[in-house]
DNA sequence: CTATAACTCTCAA
DNA sequence: CTAACGTTGAGAGTTATAG
């Protein structure tokens, strides 16, 4: 039987932004999202202060200054760096793992126990704490789901001890006991609506969820949810996927710093975009054979006018090129522009993505020799932007100016990813 | 009518 | 000073459409 762990850091991003400046060590520290919206990190401190996660920021910055609260705009380029470096430790525990998130990761610690699996968790733990300075729980169970909940436990210190909890050494009577304590929202994949249809039927408890009748879950529910059921059960229904499949759909999109109105604006922000997103479309070896571009207005402010429009369109001829990607968005965008508006986010989504391997040509289109020579052209601008640094090679099309790129007020340095931010570091 | 495409809803981090 | 509310991806289920 296989024995899966959930290794999922701490408070990931205000741990990340107090790793590299120890005046933080004991102040409440929040990151907030992109545009510098929404709360989506908090440091024990600002949890213990009952900030909510997800509050827009705007709407706790009073409060925020009465208690001395630090902000701190999204860094992804230091978290994503750290999160490299606890997958290559936890790589170093368990030849199978999955990456869930930048966070979380799943490991098969089939065979790997020392008196029990408790004990190896807390090598995986301590080493984390030891190499890197921060700090993980680790859930252990028969199933991912277990696993998940097991690190609730941990988390909340429901069950198990130093932050490791191992469900696999628990009698079913004691998580039977416990289960009945745990709300059926902190299940993974049991969200707002089916907390809300759940209870409404009078489950409310995991211990309820899990001896419910499976067969009427899955007529008056989905499957989803009678799988969710057998892993409560220690029956496992999820393999660890060790591998990331390439993606079917690649989507970028971005609210602005300041309303937009124009559309060379709107053109410039869309041709970004899908330079971003065709980046991504070739490093995964990828073509995209239809386009998508969204815009909108500020939908939390409905007594301005509305509008939003969202189109797809087919391409002749499935493309990894960022010119052609951004012809087509930049036409269709001249399609669903509507003047007089005040616009606040806008995005494009690369869909019908196949992999390069099977490329179908277009008849009309181009001919094999201007196919080769666009293809070597990308190849060139993506390693020039690989050596150099995003956007150091671009189209003229997105612009120079761009002032319609988001707000990020209080970016910490790239600690660890560029040269001068190296130099940021305080010694701590 | 069926098979598939397109769209909607839900969930997660 | 004001105004200020994230992004990306997947899967299941439902509805629309083609043949």
């Amino acid at each position: 039987m296989t024995v899966f762990a959930l290794v999922d850091c701490n408070n990931f991003y205000a741990s990340c932004e107090k790793l590299f400046n120890p005046e933080l060590k004991d102040k409440p520290v929040v990151v907030l999202s992109n545009n510098d919206g929404c709360v989506v990190a908090r440091s024990a401190e600002v949890k213990a202060l009952g900030i909510p996660m997800g509050v827009p920021w705007f709407k706790i910055q009073r409060e925020a200054k009465h208690y001395g609260i630090v902000a701190y705009s999204s860094n992804y380029a230091l978290y994503a760096d750290m999160s490299n470096r606890v997958v290559e430790i936890l790589s170093g525990f368990s030849p199978n793992i999955e990456v869930y998130s930048i966070d979380e990761s799943f490991l098969d610690l089939s065979g790997f126990e020392r008196q029990g699996y408790a004990e190896y968790g807390m090598e995986i733990r301590q080493r984390i704490a030891d190499w890197l300075g921060l700090a993980v729980c680790v859930g252990i169970g028969p199933t991912k789901t277990l696993a998940k909940l097991a690190n609730h436990c941990a988390k909340k210190q429901l069950a198990g001890e130093n932050g490791v909890c191992d469900f696999t050494r628990l009698t079913t009577a004691d998580l039977t006991c416990l289960f009945e304590r745990i709300p059926i929202n902190e299940i993974w994949g049991v969200g707002r609506q089916l907390t809300a249809k759940l209870e409404a039927m009078g489950i409310k408890t995991v211990r309820q969820l899990r001896d419910a009748d499976s067969r009427m879950i899955r007529d008056r529910f989905s499957v989803v949810l009678e799988r969710t059921i057998q892993e409560l059960r220690g029956i496992s229904c999820m393999d660890l996927e060790e591998v990331t499949p390439d993606r079917q759909q690649i989507i970028s999109s971005r609210s602005f710093g300041t309303l937009i109105y124009d559309l060379a604006d709107l053109e410039e922000a869309v041709a970004s975009y899908t330079a971003r997103a065709a980046e991504k479309l070739r490093q995964q070896d990828s073509l995209a054979g239809a386009v998508q571009v969204m815009i909108r207005t500020n939908v939390f402010k409905p007594e301005v006018p509305q509008y939003q429009k969202a189109v797809t369109v087919p391409l002749p001829e499935a493309t990894a090129d960022t010119r052609m990607l951004s012809c087509w968005t930049r036409r269709v965008l001249k399609r669903i522009y509507r003047a007089g508006y005040g616009y606040h986010k806008a995005g494009i989504a690369l869909l019908d993505i196949r992999p390069r391997a099977n490329q179908q040509f277009g008849l009309f289109v181009a001919d094999d020799h201007a196919r080769s020579r666009n293809d070597r052209l990308m190849g060139t601008l993506d390693a020039i932007n690989g050596r150099y640094g995003r956007g150091a090679l671009r189209l003229a099309a997105e612009g120079v100016e761009k002032p319609w790129q988001m707000r990020r007020g209080n970016l910490s340095p790239r600690y660890t990813t560029e040269w001068d931010g190296v130099a940021k570091v305080r010694a701590g």
